[in-house]
Formats: C-alpha cells, sequence, structure tokens
DNA sequence: TAGATTGTTAATCGATTAACAATC
DNA sequence: TAGATTGTTAATCGATTAACAATC
C-alpha cells in the first residue's frame, strides 16, 4: 500500500502468467511473503511445506497460495507439498530478486547499528556495503567489518557500488534533507524508519516503516 | 496480510457503516495508514489536506480516500478538503485506539534501546511501560526512564499494567521460546522484530517485521 | 491401497477507478 | 463568481473461497 507502482495488466485464473508481464501489486507482495516464510522454514531444516501450513504462517488462505503458484507451473507434488528449498529458488526467479544487490544505510546510532549487524537483510540477497553518518565522532568507528564514512561521499559510494536502496536511521529532522540528496545522487529506492514524511520525484519509491501503524491496526482486531 | 482475525461484514458502498459492525481487512488498514500520514502531517504544522494530497503519501489512490471516510460522515469541506487535527480524531474514534495503551518491550540492545527512545509509538498512544532483558549485565541500567527488569518479572508486569501488546526485539533463537512465555502470561498481540517463524495458540496475533521482504518487493517494481 | 495434498473450476464478494454533480 | 474538492454513482476488475477431481 506504499509504492507507487505499475498495475500489472494480467487476468486472473489464465493459468500460466507470461514471463514477460508484470505481477500485479498482490501477487508479489504474497509472494515476499511465502519467501519470508520459506527461508526461515529452511533454516530450521524444514524440507518440504504444504499449502496449509504456509497459510497458516502467512495468514493467506491456502487456496489461493496454491493458486497464485500454479500460475507460474507446477511446483508442488500432490500428497505431499512443496519443496522449501526449489520453491524458494522459483519465486526469487519469478521476483526476478535472485541476485545480490547493494544498499547503503544512513545512521549510525542504535537503530542503524542494529540493522547493520543483523541478518534480515543478508538473508534475501542484500548486502549492507556502506554506513554513513554526519556526527564526526562516529566517522571512522566501526560497526562489523564497515568504517562509518561521512554522508559527504555519498556519492562517490553510490557510483562505485551501483547502489540502488538507502536504509534511512536517521532522525526525522535530517530525513527529508538527506533524501534529497539521494535522489540527486541517483537512488532508486529509499526505505525510510524515520517517521518523516518524505517528498520526492514520481520515479524514486519511498517506504515508510510505521510499526505503531501496524501495531494500531493489529489492536483494532483483538478490540473489536 | 499478517493477522489472524475475522472477516468484515459490511457490504461495499452501503454508505454509512452500521457502529457495531467490524471494518473489513482492508478498510482497517488503510485508515490506520491515513493516520500515520495525517499525524506527520500535523507534526509540521498542515491545518487541511485533500484527498490528492492524502492519495500522494499513501499511494491509495484518491477517490478510494474520499469513499473511505465518507462510509463513516461528511469529513471533508467541499473546495477545501480535510481538517487534519478533526480527521485524526475521526479515524482513531472509528478504530476505537484513542486511548492510550501499555506496551512492554524485550530485548535491551540496539534495536531494543532504538525503539524504547524513539518516539514512533508515543505518538500513535502507546506507552513503552516496561523493558526486559535475560542478561544479567543489561538488567538494572536505565534506558531513557526505565530500568531494564529481567523477564522473570513479565508475568508480574503484565498483570499490574494490563499489557495485551509484546515487542520482541530479542535474538531468533530465544524469540519462540520467550514467545511461549508471553502466551501463558496473557498477552494478545506480539510484535516480532526478529526473523524466527512463532508458532502462538489462535486467539493470539504475531505481526513479523520483514524489511528485506518489503524491500524485495519495491525492487521488483524498480526492476521490470 | 488409503490418506493427503495439489491444481483448478466456478461462484461470490470487495476493491478500484473514472466521472461528475454538489457545494464550499 | 470561478476554481477546487468532496461525496457518490456505476461499471469493471481482481481477490477470495469452497469444493473436488487428479494424483502422489
Amino acid at each position: 500500500m506504499s509504492y507507487t507502482v505499475g498495475r500489472g495488466t494480467e487476468s486472473a485464473g489464465t493459468g500460466l502468467e507470461k514471463p514477460g508481464e508484470k505481477l500485479s501489486l498482490g501477487v508479489a507482495a504474497r509472494l515476499s511473503r511465502y519467501l519470508q516464510v520459506l527461508t526461515q522454514a529452511r533454516k530450521i531444516g524444514k524440507e518440504t511445506i504444504s499449502s496449509q501450513e504456509l497459510a497458516d504462517y502467512t495468514h493467506v488462505n491456502s487456496t489461493q497460495i496454491r493458486r497464485d503458484l500454479s500460475g507460474f507451473g507446477k511446483f508442488g507434488k500432490r500428497g505431499v507439498g512443496y519443496n522449501v528449498d526449489s520453491l524458494v529458488s522459483q519465486i526469487r526467479k519469478i521476483l526476478r530478486t535472485a541476485g545480490q544487490h547493494n544498499i547503503a544505510l544512513f545512521g549510525a546510532g542504535h537503530l542503524g547499528t542494529a540493522i547493520a549487524t543483523s541478518d534480515i537483510f543478508a538473508d534475501h540477497g542484500f548486502r549492507v556495503v556502506a554506513v554513513f553518518d554526519v556526527d564526526r565522532d562516529r566517522v571512522g568507528t566501526r560497526i562489523g567489518t564497515l568504517e562509518v564514512r561521512h554522508n559527504s561521499e555519498l556519492q562517490i559510494v553510490v557510483d562505485e557500488q551501483e547502489i540502488v536502496v538507502a536504509v534511512l536511521a536517521v532522525p526525522s529532522a535530517a530525513a527529508q534533507t538527506l533524501a534529497d540528496e539521494l535522489v540527486t545522487a541517483g537512488v532508486k529506492i529509499i526505505f525510510n524508519y524515520s517517521d518523516a514524511l518524505l517528498q520526492v520525484p514520481p520515479e524514486v519509491t519511498v517506504h515508510t516503516s510505521s510499526p505503531a501503524v501496524d501495531l494500531l491496526y493489529a489492536l483494532y482486531f483483538y478490540l473489536t
């Protein structure tokens, strides 16, 4: 719901989707979600998974899961389920995100440090290749294997490392200025952990993380 | 997409929704999202906002925004737009989350500290009333105004502070055990920042934060 | 074989959108 | 008034679900 994207054009229920066509918003979102669960399931050693198990974890109806998957091929085995490893590969192929992607992280405070040292991005093929901060006391220190660099080096790093994605773990007050610099530098996707409203040109995508809003939503269904 | 909830029963386009009825998943999600943007807009001093502006920020179609809102009353002024303040109040009333809610935070590492010291939750009426950790070195230290407590005090705090929501900023390996304890203690909503797959009874809601999956999704639309 | 689970159909329901009269 | 924006209609499209034959 928080993306500027094209609308898929394939019609529903046509069986195999044409490889050249864009996925609809909903299908892409669900496939991403299956991937998340499958990646975790693989970590704990699960070899096969049924559409019902996937449904329990993702809260997507099991029929819809089978329908989503069968649109791209016959990945399952009747009476058995889906092979976790091969389904991960298939979905990555469909989402065209099988490769590695370099990302730049801005802000070396608690949040930035937490992000840089976790493996949540690494598990999905994203590699944090640079950490930036404006605080001269932080510049030069190390987070994991990375040395914190000053924001002024932004353009060089974006060019050299072909950075498309920037993750913002900076105070709200600094977010818009930084976003402007990132747009100028050619970054296309901004993942915003601050609660600032960012203004960007239409070709740039902003995703703002909003845990409190997610909680409000969950709470509504608990309260009613 | 990641909640276990009932399905709304109101039919579409019936005008004013009956106050006793549950919102559909989609409507509740969108209203939450409007609320996020409105809260920020208010922070920067915006007094009125049009459905088109809201659409630009939320990427929800402006017609749908007007339709969503008009289902609950005539909140806007033709030719002018919506009053930000009053719209915030109205949506909070619709979502029945106008009050304060106490939440407990687990994990006093970098991520936990970042969450406890930010105001993203406070802005939406959530108050972090307790921080827990299992590390004896961390127990007793302070994060902001809160003293870090040991997990063994969980049950007492949940009862005394009427905690319904727990936020997990702990390592994946510790998440399931903690989730079990939380379920026993009577917590109903678990906001999971680890990448563990949590097994909980059906009456408990788990929301797992998955920034990497959100990125994959955004990247798909950039690459195609 | 017997049980389990996929792949697929058909029917229904809600979301989405363009368009425009009403009105501030 | 003239311009802007809401509230609402009508039409279309995609999501959702139950059900079940196919088949591992």
